[in-house]
DNA sequence: ACCCAGGGTCATA
DNA sequence: TATGACCATGGG
């Protein structure tokens, strides 16, 4: 049976793929790249992000035994540029331990993905959004990442509510758009860039390209 | 001078 | 379970 929403959700990445083109997402080299990028973008403007991956990579210190070596202060150092860059020092680190004592990404990818996410969210540091990251844009696996910007735009869609528990969120787009890691990432990545343009806390509405769907009355 | 950004942890009730 | 405090840089 078809999930409630499917259609228009399919609307609405049909409508943002037409307006936007194809975002490419992640925006990393590698997958420990992505991982680390998705620990630093916690609560952060990109920019400020790629100042900092700058940083570790002209100081040669991306990768799990570079960053596990280096002071927790000096880490910090690096990335300060990201915010919050004690809080991130610390999670970073916390990160690749894992990664290193789970065997390493080979042995990470040979898991399967509920088993993989349980892992990820024992993690100091790894919530709900950034694991989801980690599994669907460094492992490649079907799953629906819900960040404000997707409760923002489902809810002024009439899709959710809003203030549903995470998962709740998630259940619903992935139920509605079936699982397909190609959608699942180039819909994220959409809804990210809509939401700098158009669908910010206060709304800029005039060319809005899900102007047909959307439910919300500013 | 504000508001916002690709969250998560921890203490408290 | 559900709030609130806290973490901090940088652009608009």
């Amino acid at each position: 049976m078809t999930a409630p929403g499917a259609p228009r959700l399919r609307a609405a990445f049909d409508l943002l793929l037409d307006r936007y083109g194809p975002q490419g997402w992640w925006p990393g080299e590698t997958p420990f790249e992505v991982m680390v990028g998705a620990v630093l973008t916690q609560n952060t403007a990109w920019s400020n992000v790629e100042r900092a991956i700058a940083n570790l990579k002209r100081a040669g210190v991306l990768s799990c035994g570079a960053m596990l070596a280096l002071a927790p202060e000096a880490l910090a150092a690096l990335i300060r540029p990201a915010g919050y860059f004690n809080v991130k020092a610390v999670r970073l680190q916390a990160l690749c331990r894992f990664l290193v004592e789970a065997g390493g990404e080979a042995a990470l990818a040979a898991r399967d993905t509920p088993g993989l996410r349980t892992a990820l969210l024992a993690v100091h540091g790894v919530g709900p959004e950034t694991a989801d990251d980690i599994l669907l844009y460094a492992f490649g696996r079907p799953v629906f990442v819900v960040d404000a910007y997707t409760r923002r735009i489902g809810a002024r869609l009439g899709l959710v509510a809003g203030d549903e528990g995470y998962e709740i969120i998630r259940r619903t787009f992935e139920a509605a758009l079936g699982p397909d890691v190609a959608v699942f990432n180039e819909y994220h990545a959409l809804l990210v860039r809509h939401a700098k343009v158009h669908c910010r806390p206060r709304p800029r509405c005039e060319g809005c390209p899900l102007a047909t769907l959307c439910s919300f009355d500013p």
